[in-house]
RNA sequence: CGGGGCGUAGCGCAGACCGGUAGCGCGCUUGACUGGGGGUCAAGAGGUCGCAGGUUCAAAUCCUGUCGUCCCGACCA
């Protein structure tokens, strides 16, 4: 492709309204525009980006065994009222009426297609001997976020790769997991991102068991948690913190003394004024678990981690208690619930329980509580782990530390069960003729978040780098001056010649100096630039300069397109070799 | 949805406090020169100052409202 035939608006300056860097250097190097809030042109350069990134994904999941279909992103509501998930999409699912002869018709923009897939597999499979089945596709979703940010990482619209397999047994299905797990390893080692699998929480979607695939990168908006010696990884909501009991305080016991702390209700305003520290507190949390009210008790400076309550009480529903029931439970206002003599269940976190003469609230109005002690005053049958790690906290596994990195997420895959299929009736007959309900696994892939992945963590303060499998283009040519004949005569020779050997090439056509078109070529970021003119010319060679080295290589006029065909077959080959 | 910032030419910004001719740099157009890291000279084009209302003889500027967008937080299969 010729620059000047296609439409590459680059930007010398930072757009305003852009800070992260993939957002930026986007916007700049002409990958891609916004139309609004969440939603952005894909031009040329970023559509091509994209594709080569969606080629890839369709190609390791058919490897994997899945068949590739497409379904509407329009969807008649009532498939989400079935599942109940209407209620527990809330805002995100875009919906509206049309009107169809005299009726309204209540619509849905597909946020996942659970349902729809479902809905077709309970119609059309039967039998045992259909299954098992992976079916996928690579479509547009819709989803209303709240709050879009951060460029094109997280946007109201995008493509995404969904699939979702069918099976007869809990084997079947953890067989289909770890094929597609292992395709999304290929998938991201070929497109030449870095990334770490970790063990995720499967959410309101339901299932048991799930693992999300994330981008170590400052800007990401999920914190992973990480063992610096045995590799266990998880999202902070699912992390495990290692504290296996608690330790009961049994010597130095003070008494329990009641202090006054008028109108200061929050760890961090009763931690100053009784100038102790956080650790010292006791932090006590009404939540309304299926009905019940409990007081959930994590030391001051931690916080509960709603998951691990709500598996420790083994709760269906789990929420924050309403004022009028903390007034009941504790028999005062919000800010001064404590352990000792509540009126509730007390479930408490390992460290919180060890602590020896805590602080905690009085369960009266303006009044706090010294020297409180698990055992003696307040009672707990078991301690359990209900809090967020922290940095420093034991590994689960081995006798590591856990530590912190941000991350975004790129793909998820979840062991579904039965909830999609129980509630859309997608069952099957086995030998024996009985009915089951399908077991359901699904796996999704944000395509445009491997391509901004790519230009959030692979970039300097030039621009962007491309890895060779991913870049809008293989190689960009820069004929020196484009007014000078021999110059001309040379790059369309090698234009052609690369063309026709299959190479991607990106000719730099423009009639303008050449420090103009090195940096545009830096902030583009295809993998191999090649320079032809001027004194390389005379000498008969080019110049070959890869964007991720600071030297650039003089190859033989004659020997160049044989070069970098080469060169473009190892990078493509080092990717593939997963 | 809570808190904050910003809306003036395609992009980046000044002008606003103190009301009175709408400006700068880059980009764009035409021509000449130039040709290895965002050139030089000359001549140009380009604006509902986000929108609506108000105050005033007069509003980019002051007041009220509203919309858009970005950031922090809440939320996020």
């Amino acid at each position: 492709m010729r620059w000047s035939q296609t439409f590459i608006p680059t930007m010398k300056e930072d757009p305003s309204d852009a800070e992260v860097p993939s957002h930026r250097l986007m916007l700049r190097a002409g990958l891609i525009r916004q139309l609004m809030a969440g939603a952005y042109t894909y031009l040329p350069l970023g559509y091509r980006a994209l594709r080569k990134a969606e080629a890839i994904v369709r190609e390791e999941m058919e490897r994997a065994g899945a068949i590739e279909l497409f379904m509407p992103a329009l969807q008649p509501i009532e498939l989400f009222e079935r599942t109940g998930r209407k209620e527990a999409f809330g805002n995100v699912l875009i919906n509206f009426h049309v009107t169809r002869r005299d009726h309204k018709v209540h619509l849905a923009l597909g946020p996942t297609h659970e349902e729809v897939v479902t809905d077709l597999i309970s119609k059309h499979i039967n039998s045992y001997r259909q299954l098992p089945l992976t079916l996928f596709q690579i479509q547009t979703k819709f989803r209303n976020e709240e709050r879009p940010r951060f460029g094109v990482l997280r946007t109201s619209e995008f493509l995404m790769k969904d699939a979702y397999s069918f099976s007869t047994s809990i084997e079947q299905l953890d067989d289909v997991y770890q094929k597609m797990y292992d395709a999304y390893c290929r998938i991201y080692t070929r497109c030449g991102l870095s990334y770490i699998p970790v063990e995720a929480e499967s959410g309101p979607i339901g299932g048991d068991a799930s693992h999300e695939f994330m981008i170590p990168a400052e800007n990401g908006e999920d914190s992973i948690v990480r063992c610096g010696s045995c590799g266990y990884a998880a999202n902070l909501e699912r992390a495990d913190t290692g504290r296996t009991g608690h330790t009961l305080p049994t010597s130095n016991l003070a008494e329990l003394t009641n202090v006054d702390t008028p109108k200061v209700g929050s760890i961090e305003a009763v931690s100053q004024l009784l100038k102790c520290s956080p650790t010292q507190m006791l932090k006590t949390l009404i939540y309304i678990a299926d009905e019940k009210p409990y007081a959930v008790l994590v030391r001051g400076d931690h916080a509960v981690n709603e998951g691990k309550v709500r598996r420790a009480l083994q709760a269906t529903h789990l929420e924050l208690a309403d004022e009028a029931t903390i007034q009941r439970v504790t028999g005062a206002p919000v800010g001064f619930a404590g352990p000792v003599g509540i009126n509730c269940s007390i479930i408490a976190d390992h460290d919180a329980a060890s602590i020896t003469n805590a602080i905690a609230g009085a369960n009266a109005a303006d009044q706090h509580v010294l020297g409180v002690n698990c055992g003696r005053d307040y009672q707990i049958d078991l301690s359990y782990d209900l809090r967020d790690a922290v940095d420093g906290d034991p590994c689960p596994k081995c006798d590591g530390t856990l530590g912190f990195v941000h991350g975004i997420e790129v793909g998820h895959v979840f062991k579904l069960g039965t909830k999609y299929s129980t509630s859309l009736g997608a069952e099957f007959l086995d030998e024996h003729e009985t009915r089951h309900p399908i077991i359901m696994g699904c796996y999704g892939i944000g395509i445009n978040r491997i391509v901004a992945g790519l230009a959030e963590t692979l970039h300097d303060e030039n621009g962007l780098k491309w890895p060779m499998s991913i870049a809008p283009y293989q190689v960009e040519l820069i004929p020196i001056n484009v007014n000078d004949e021999a110059t001309m005569t040379e790059t369309n020779r090698i234009y052609t010649e690369l063309t026709t050997q299959g190479v991607e090439v990106l000719m730099d056509d423009r009639d303008a100096r050449p420090g103009f078109k090195f940096k545009d070529a830096d902030l583009i970021g295809l993998p191999i630039r090649v320079v032809i003119g001027g004194k390389g010319l005379a000498d008969g060679i080019a110049e070959v300069k890869r964007r991720d080295s600071n030297d650039a290589e003089r190859v033989d006029l004659s020997k160049v397109v044989e070069s970098l065909c080469s060169m473009v077959k190892q990078d493509l080959a080092a990717l593939n070799k997963a």
